[in-house]
DNA sequence: CTAAAATCAGGCCATGCGGTCTAAAAACGG
DNA sequence: CCGTTTTTAGACCGCATGGCCTGATTTTAG
């Protein structure tokens, strides 16, 4: 792949995350992509096979950056604890530092649906939470945590987490960090084994 | 309003709700609407102005529906951590009777956008979210609850609620009141009190 | 320098959209 | 029973969409 046709495809991207996030995925349309990165229509079309495997692209590009950001976070802790406190933490520090991608790419895995009327990203979707699912475990298997629904907690942490870009976006005074601060304690109180039961 | 007239709006909201819920908001036109209730698209456009009206009417039907029927639970309970544990029963007990309406109107909540491209239910949707910040304050004032940020706990509330709806729609054999009682406990850990401190 | 390949602009097309129009059918009142 | 009003079906309109095509322009290769 040229390198004009890497550079291409990076500022075509680019244009569909702040055309869906400032309009919405119904209304991103290639025209108003293409006028969003001053290029013509038939751009787009040259560079992606079609509009499908554009907004593949872009997921596929925010979501393996977003996992490659939060590993060495994850790796540095060696107890359960500090693996939540640390995805908790680790997923607002790249909020915060890309908010407009996020929020395009939460946008089209909603809406982006295949022919059938399925939504196409679902998967992907659930890859986050199967891995807190397993951390979790972990967790209660090492006794720190308490006798709780992985899956559960999986999705009420995955769900607050969201919550939190959502509010953001909405609130844009937001202090992230107090926020997940709040989270962390939050979940911290929610999964740790109680105190003696006596 | 003739009684004619009221059961085709009924008819006609309902296969709204059956269409969104079947192949989402995007595809959802009023063709594929008018088909889902076998009537023909005209007849939508006698009973409604619109396509805005006609989801202005299955968003406010369904939201009104749900207050009302939460309401008495709420009222029954004396103490803030009751009232917090009947909010998130009677919001799952809502859901289990009621899934297509709600995953329906979570998809046009999100998705439905006015001509200047903003969404038209934020506020609507962010009123469940300030009576639960009025709750959790109230907690607070009565020393049940510990010191937290009432709107981060309120937001994620509100979202781990809805997570519950999210997993239900894709693990149909999912228990709603078992997944409801993991919440209660989850979120009554998070919010009460710490024991004593020495 | 030139010919081939890659890249781009603008126009074009079939499709589906929301909404309207006309006329037929159904319901209703006297 | 008939005339009026309400309700419905189906055709139709203007518009925006995703995708494609043609031809011009730029880059690359020999």
């Amino acid at each position: 792949m040229s390198f004009i046709q890497a550079a291409r495809r990076r500022q075509i991207i680019g244009a569909a995350i702040e055309t869906v996030t400032a309009v919405g995925y119904g209304q991103s349309s290639l025209a108003r992509i293409a006028e969003q990165a001053e290029i013509s229509k038939s751009v787009i079309s040259y560079h992606f096979a079609n509009k499908d495997e554009l907004l593949e692209q872009v997921v596929a590009q925010v979501m393996d950056d977003w996992a490659a950001f939060m590993r060495p976070f994850l790796e540095a802790e060696s107890t359960a604890t500090g693996r939540l406190s640390a995805y908790i933490r680790s997923r607002l520090a790249y909020m915060r530092d890309n908010q407009t991608r996020l929020v395009a790419v939460a946008e089209i895995i909603v809406n982006h649906r295949g022919p059938d009327g399925r939504p196409v990203f679902a998967e992907r979707d659930a890859a986050p939470v199967a891995e807190l699912v397993e951390l979790l475990r972990s967790g209660q298997q090492a006794g720190e945590f308490r006798g709780f629904d992985p899956v559960v907690l999986a999705m009420t942490i995955t769900q607050g987490i969201d919550g939190a870009l959502t509010y953001w976006a909405d609130h844009p005074g937001t202090d992230l960090t107090a926020y997940g601060e709040e989270l962390v304690t939050l979940f911290g109180l929610a999964t740790q084994q109680p105190r003696s039961i006596s």
